[in-house]
DNA sequence: TTTAAATATAAGCCAATGATAATATAATTG
DNA sequence: CAATTATATTATCATTGGCTTATATTTAAA
């Protein structure tokens, strides 16, 4: 059927067209990023990042990695290559650190004890 | 800015995103389409067609030529790069004949008279 | 110049979507 | 286990966007 690709394509294209969440694509370019760091970069409420986060995840644009109780989120491999594409005329912004305490962080402060 | 180029791409993904325009984008990939077409092909009124098409026109999507009453649509030439993309994955639908008359059925019935 | 056909515009309605506040869950630490 | 931190979920609200009806505009035909 036709229309089931089409269909596919506009769904997926909706869903990463949105401001937001274009932004956090852009951001993962870079690779892996912190729930915490969204929070951070984003002038939006933690439950606002998350929804967004679970609509990239849910459609498979993104994966999630949990270490505690931090969850990054990286892009899948492999998206359809007119997603690739997109992704590939993003600007690729930089994330700052954030202001959450890393598990790293924690690591270290607990060694300098 | 950054920003400005996030804003634009969501803005025009956005934009092709709609199921519907997505569908027309398909069509004008086989080349021009009369609005009248649009019409007969989707189950949609007259001026739900005409806001869709005015959307893309805007974009500077697509581009438009009047002749006579008619007015036909035809994908603009350098879209961007990320558009393009999106457009080659389209499955390309091929336009039926539509019920309106056109300029040339008008010439032919003259001359058969 | 009246009529008809093709298209565009305007106004109002409704559904989808993104935002927030409040709350829940889960993992870690003390 | 009680408290804290990070994240997720739920309920609700406001905005946006697409659809329809009604009307306007434009061009060609009679």
């Amino acid at each position: 059927m036709n229309n089931k690709n089409l269909d596919a394509m506009s769904f997926l294209l909706k869903l990463i067209s949105d401001k937001t969440r274009l932004r956090m694509l852009a951001y993962l370019k870079n690779g892996e990023m912190c729930v915490c760091e969204f929070v951070d970069l984003f002038t939006l409420t933690q439950p606002a990042i998350s929804q967004h986060l679970k609509k990239l995840r849910t459609a498979g644009v993104v994966q999630e990695r949990k270490q505690g109780t931090w969850v990054y989120y990286r892009l899948s491999p492999d998206l359809p290559n007119y997603i690739s594409q997109i992704l590939e005329n993003l600007p690729s912004l930089k994330a700052k650190s954030c202001d959450c305490q890393t598990r790293e962080d924690l690591i270290q402060l607990e060694s300098l004890k």
